[in-house]
DNA sequence: ACCAGCGTTGTATGGTCGTTCAACACGAAA
DNA sequence: TTTCGTGTTGAACGACCATACAACGCTGGT
């Protein structure tokens, strides 16, 4: 009658709460933050656990940078029809994007990719497809079939400029709201030519 | 006649040499190799100067974050003649601006911006003078005495793409390059119906 | 040459870090 | 109910961390 002393868990389903106490983690305290006492301690679980699922700090590092692009990944997956490009920039716009909590896990983990060569190679794959798929939606939106020289060019800078919003949003809250963003995205697409809403 | 000890600065020298220290662990290794080990370390000077210093390493890496922002705050600051926006931006996207070193400590310093209350205090206060600058360049620009919404809005926005500019350099180096830049500010400045050169 | 002031050193301390691993205990199968 | 596989625990370990501080020694002034 004696209480369990702990919860099994499938392995799929450990290894996902403690990529998800370690994002939390990270939104909190930032990288520094991100220790295994921490996180365990956020996931309700034991220390030996990170090594056991993970292999590591690293390895649990590296997850969750993979779990902090999904959302932006489940974005331009096309769901069987191609994305329009208005469409695109309204979600990457939106709420669901503009957490606040997943800016700051963006910012904690910016500061490691321009460190560490791994995490560094892992995000230039996401970051060619995310590109792609901006240029893709641009070209299209011109009546073209592939991207051209234009859209890449566009679609690197509509990525800077987003990436800069998150930025402030997360450093100076106050001066980056929703309107503002909407507003720089505009100025950007007009200079390219086109008017969206 | 035997080798002195230790050589003794003048405690500007030697405070400002250790901010240097710091700025190049931060550039070298992010926010998690900043620590009184390695700066020192990259010093040369012994464990207990952080603390004379700057009371601990907290102080430092304040220090070390408004040395950061000094290259910044230098373009911006009217030597006896207001700064045109064309050569406004033409150092903000000049080399001494994005020199790669200077990118990564900034990397590193957003990261503990987002978290730490202090850090994001002084933030503020120099992003809005930083802010202030570009938009009375913009207003003269365009004719007009003091920034209206207009002028405060194509600030925000430039800004941010400028930050993003500088993220992407850092993280995704081959993909950010000096001309890529110059097309994604021309991109915004074009949409806010300003073309400069 | 000497002295005094102070910049500098480095050890001691207590805490936290990541990793390892042998023992443990939950839960499904028999 | 008993057994067995394996998910889980937490103590042990060495390395590293920030800080404090008493002793040290360079240097300018005398």
């Amino acid at each position: 009658m004696t209480a369990p002393k702990y919860k099994r868990l499938a392995p799929e389903t450990r290894a996902s709460e403690l990529v998800q106490a370690g994002l939390r983690v990270l939104s909190r305290g930032g990288i520094t933050a991100f220790t295994i006492d921490n996180i365990c301690k956020a996931s309700g679980a034991s220390r030996g656990l990170v090594g056991h699922y993970f292999g590591g700090k690293d390895g649990l590092l590296a997850a969750c940078y993979a779990a902090a692009y999904a959302p932006l990944m489940q974005a331009i997956a096309d769901d069987n029809a191609p994305l329009t490009l208005a469409g695109l920039i309204e979600e990457l716009l939106s709420d669901r994007q503009l957490r606040p909590e997943g800016l700051t896990i963006w910012l904690a983990l910016w500061g490691e990719i321009a460190v560490n060569p791994v995490l560094r190679a892992e995000h230039l794959r996401h970051y060619r497809t995310y590109r792609a798929a901006i240029a893709q939606a641009t070209a299209r939106h011109f009546g073209r079939d592939r991207p051209d020289a234009t859209d890449e060019t566009l679609a690197t800078a509509l990525i800077a400029l987003l990436d800069g919003i998150w930025l402030e949003s997360s450093i100076a809250p106050g001066e980056m709201g929703a309107e503002r963003a909407r507003a720089a995205v505009d100025l950007l697409l007009r200079g390219a030519g086109l008017k969206l809403g």
